[in-house]
DNA sequence: AATGAATGAGGATTCATTCAT
DNA sequence: AATGAATGAATCCTCATTCAT
């Protein structure tokens, strides 16, 4: 119990105020518990957070997942629109763990740079997979325009990025569901056939 | 000069490790001075921070003052491509204020929270305009197709937004410049008549 | 243990060589001790002072009630005598005490002196009610000449006041006595019929 | 000119905050001049403290010497009231010299406890005779009652005191002056014939 | 006579961590 | 599982002092 509160604890301190700007004498207080008891469950400071880095990777992986789940009978456009539509979802439903994870894959602490490059690498890679697929199942489906592949799915991923940085910077509800359909629909435009 | 340097370096490991991570000793090092020294030219670590946010956000503000220049005989295109070019040249040629900027203006020190976003909105509101009289200079040219403005704003926000991030999280120079193009060119189908 | 170990050195060393001369180090090592450990009881220097500050007030204050007590039998003259011996009694008894009292109620460091000087003003009126009340009943008991009261009560304070003085600054026990004998003679000779 | 302006601006600053809690950054800043100036005139921050000091002990050498003369048409009784109302002349006069005399005569800092105390034995010891002469010309004149003089040399004396602390400790005027006054009334009529 | 730059020493404070309980 | 006490290391910062100018 006290395990997952300080888990939940950490994530969303060290996804706001940094890996150097917590303490764990925050996390414990949260928590209602005084610091050494953290180290009942955690070997340190790092492994605390490496474990709550790994948490947070697997929301995002799971997440990452599921996007390619039940789109047996959408169409690619639908398909498309529903990954930023879960993008958001992930984002309200799982705020910790997202702003954690964007926070450390653009700025990983020094001593986890490389550990955490490559953790990233794998969601990327599916995730690029996926774009892909659902691009050639627009085209063949004749929504998308006949081209190559790779530029739409560069463009479909930093579409992606965009709106996970306007995400965390715009905290308005409103604003940030405009601009997503704006920039779908842009993003659609330059695509469909 | 040392104050100079001094500066420099503290924008480099600001922008690198963060406030908490960065001890003023490292800075001082860096420069070949020891700690005190620095307080003969700073009155404290947040003092020497938000000297250098603010000519990180001075070098910013110029870099976006001068998109709006020398584009007189442009067409919409070629200013808004240009838009994402210098922004990449900007990136480049001074990396440690972007990076220092995108970092601070993402996920700012507790204590500088409000300052922060406040310094943001204002070249947010002027990048904002441009981006706007350049897209009804496309659509008076007939580049780009009749419709509403904001929503195209809002795409082409998006796609600077999603390639500044790109750019510090991807670091080779040829990735990068092909997105650059790939995000471009679909943008841009997106909008043209 | 510790947390009152560190109480009693403070108040020794605050008391002998001031705040600003005190290092904390200095009141650590007395009890054998590092100095974080001090952060486990005081939440800092100024805690640490005002701690003790209000334990040698409230010695000082305690031994400014008890000289109401016990006088019941007592001729004013004897209770009059008794409050210096008493006050001689209490510098033997709690030098610390007494003289971080002396020191902080003529020389308070620059945050407090507001507050203690209102510290102050509490044993100050009871003391001079005491001493008024002792007066009359002197005069009542034909001991005192028939006189006003407040300039026999400026005087016996006056008295006590440069005794305090003496004390701390000669050390001698028998000049000490001496004096006391003396100085109350004197004082004695002056109001008594 | 500077040098001067030095020593007053530590004699207050040392006199009111100690010579612990006064930085030569303040005193230089209240002169108008950086702290390094003050190495032009003194060597160190010892070095500056002790010539305050020794102008300070002047200063309250020569009050004291001259409370000896131009007495030699004065009664007893009027003279040692004199010296009572040229104590308080002096403390009004010079309230920065007799503010510092009486902080390092009753505390001095450690590293100059004996040459402070030394300093001070002779003024005391010149009181002392004073105190004593004008004891025995009250005495001869008839005014003072017939006994031993030790006794009221440390009466007087301790008036002294107490005025001293009570001169530092209430700031009204008018209170000082009507306790100086109730104070010499009761000392003199407990000496006088 | 005065200053700007720099420093060594030291001071208060925080923090991760340990350990006995 | 949890805590109180304690610590070593490090951090920010101050201050007296020096030195070249």
């Amino acid at each position: 119990m006290t395990r997952n509160k300080l888990k939940e604890a950490a994530m969303r301190l060290f996804g706001e105020k940094g890996y150097d700007g917590t303490a764990l004498s925050e996390i414990a207080k949260e928590v209602g518990v005084k610091t050494p008891a953290i180290y009942a469950f955690y070997e340190s400071k790092e492994d605390l957070f490496m474990t709550v880095f790994r948490e947070a990777m697997d929301s995002y992986n799971t997440f990452i997942q599921e996007l390619s789940k039940g789109r047996e009978k959408l169409s690619a456009r639908e398909s498309m629109y529903g990954i930023l539509s879960r993008q958001y979802e992930f984002y309200r439903e799982c705020p910790d763990a997202s702003k954690f994870v964007l926070r450390y894959m653009v700025f990983p602490p020094v001593f986890l740079k490389e550990t955490i490059e490559e953790a990233f690498l794998h969601s990327d890679e599916r995730l690029t997979k996926l774009v892909g697929t659902l691009i050639v199942q627009g085209m063949e489906e004749g929504a998308i325009r006949d081209q190559k592949v790779q530029p739409l799915v560069d463009s479909f991923l930093n579409v992606m990025d965009g709106l996970s940085i306007q995400y965390f910077y715009y905290t308005s509800k409103e604003v940030y569901e405009r601009k997503l359909n704006h920039v779908f629909e842009t993003f659609w435009n330059g695509v469909r056939s």
